[in-house]
DNA sequence: TTCATAGTTCGATGATAACCGAAGCATTCA
DNA sequence: TGAATGCTTCGGTTATCATCGAACTATGAA
C-alpha cells in the first residue's frame, strides 16, 4: 500500500528532504530521516519497491529522487490536508532557502514571494478575500491591465476558478492560484522577471536582479 | 500524520467505500473493512480525529462521509500512482455500478463511458495518443465544431494540456481529461444529455435517455 | 595491496497499534 | 418499564515493523 510508505515518520522526512526535485544520496536521506544508515537503506529499498523513488548510481553513491512528477504532487497535496486539519507537521516546508523563497506550485507562483504578492493585492484592494472565495475588484483589474498587461477577461475557464486560495507549504499561509495566479506566473517568465531553475525535476523558480526590482515596485511589503 | 491514516488496510477499505460520496453507517463500514464493530469504531474515531472523515448523528445510527471533495481527490490520486506502480489494490473501483457506469473526475467525465469515448475517438482519429500525450487531429477539430459547437481554440490555457490521458479508477484505463475533456463534460451537461447526481458529495453523473443515446451516436462501440 | 568510504544484509530487540471479547452507554420500540 | 439495536470504551493478546549493532560487499584512493 502506498500510503502505508508515506505514513512512516522515517520514511515521510525522507521523501519531503526529496520534494526540491534533487537527488540526494542514501546516507544524506539517514541524516535528513535523523536515522542510522542500515534503517534508512531498507527504507530506500521499500520506497524504490513501492514506485515512488527511483535510484541513480554513480561510483560508490546511490542517488535517490522522486520518481516522478505526480509523486511530488500527491505529497504537496497530501500536505495541503494535513496542514488543514492542523495536523502541523514536526518538520515544516523545505530547508532549502531558494526553495522558500519563490518556488512553482502546480502552475502558480509559491513561496515567501507568492505570498508576499497575495497580501500585498489585498492590502491594494486588488483583490478581496472572503473565507474561501477571492474575487478581483474593479480596482484589480485595472490594475492588472495596466502594469501587466493582463486581461482579466480572457481568463475565465468553465470549471477552475480565477482566484483561488492555495495553502502554502512552507509559509502556511495562502498564496494565489486559479487562471489569475497562472497566468501572472506566465507573465513574469514572459517579461523574464524570473525563470524556472534549469536543473530538471526543480521546482525552484529564479528571479532575475530587475525582475525581483520590477515585483517589488508592484508587490513589495513597504507600500 | 495522515498518510499513515490512509495506510492501515482496513481504514483504506473504509475509505474507498465512502468514495462514493454517500454517507455510511459505522456497521456498514466495519461490514466493508471486514473487522468487528469496535475496531471499526476505533479506526472511524481516528480518521474523524484525523479531518478525513465527518461524522453526523441520527438516531442511534452514526453517519460517516469524506469530509471534503479534496480528500476523495487526495485518494483518487493515491489510487492511480499505486495503479501505475502495478499495486493494485485488492478492491479494484466502487461497487456501486452508477459509479462505475458514469462518474465526474475532478471536472470531466471518468467510468465506462469516460473509457468509452476516449476510445472510440482514437478510433475515429479524432485523437491521436502517442504514450503520455495526447493531441487533437485535424477531423477531430472538424467533429467538435459540427457535432457538439465546440471550439477548440477557445481552449488553450496556458498550462494546462488540451487533451490528457488520466487513468481510471474504476476501469484501470484511460479516459480523457485536459481542458478538452473539461469542455465536452460542460457541454454534455448543457445539452441536457447528462446531470450530476443531486444528493450532495456523490460523483455519479446521471445520462437522460435521449442523451444516452445522443452519446452512444457519437461515441458508440460499433462504430 | 591496503585502507577508507558508501551502502547493504542479517539477526535480535522493542514499541506501536490492530484486533477482539466483554462490558457499558444511548436510542428506539413495545 | 424492559428489551433490542447501534455504537463505544476498556483490557489483554498478538503481530508487525522500525530500529540498531555487527558483519559483509563494492567502489575509490593511496
Amino acid at each position: 500500500m502506498i500510503a502505508a510508505l508515506v505514513g512512516d515518520p522515517a520514511r515521510a522526512n525522507m521523501l519531503m528532504a526529496l520534494m526540491t526535485g534533487r537527488a540526494l544520496t542514501a546516507s544524506e536521506l539517514a541524516v535528513e530521516a535523523g536515522i542510522t544508515p542500515q534503517t534508512a537503506s531498507s527504507h530506500l529499498s521499500k520506497l524504490e519497491a513501492g514506485g515512488l523513488l527511483e535510484q541513480e548510481k554513480q561510483g560508490r553513491h546511490r542517488y535517490y529522487r522522486l520518481s516522478d512528477p505526480d509523486v511530488a504532487g500527491l505529497l504537496e497535496g497530501l500536505e495541503g490536508v494535513a496542514a488543514r486539519a492542523g495536523h502541523m507537521r514536526v518538520r515544516t516546508g523545505p530547508k532549502d532557502p531558494a526553495l522558500r523563497h519563490a518556488r512553482i506550485c502546480y502552475d502558480h507562483l509559491a513561496g515567501d514571494l507568492g505570498v508576499q504578492m497575495l497580501d500585498s493585492m489585498k492590502k491594494q484592494r486588488l483583490l478581496r478575500q472572503s473565507k474561501q472565495a477571492i474575487e478581483l475588484t474593479v480596482e484589480g483589474k485595472r490594475f492588472l491591465a495596466d502594469s501587466l498587461q493582463i486581461s482579466a477577461e480572457t481568463l475565465t475557464h468553465p470549471r477552475r476558478p480565477l482566484c483561488k486560495a492555495c495553502l502554502d507549504w512552507s509559509e502556511r499561509r495562502h498564496h494565489l492560484a486559479g487562471t489569475l495566479g497562472a497566468a501572472m506566473m506566465t507573465r513574469f517568465t514572459e517579461l523574464k522577471w524570473a525563470a524556472r531553475d534549469t536543473t530538471p525535476g526543480s521546482r525552484v523558480v529564479n528571479f532575475s536582479r530587475t525582475g525581483e526590482k520590477r515585483f517589488a515596485a508592484l508587490f513589495g511589503d513597504a507600500e
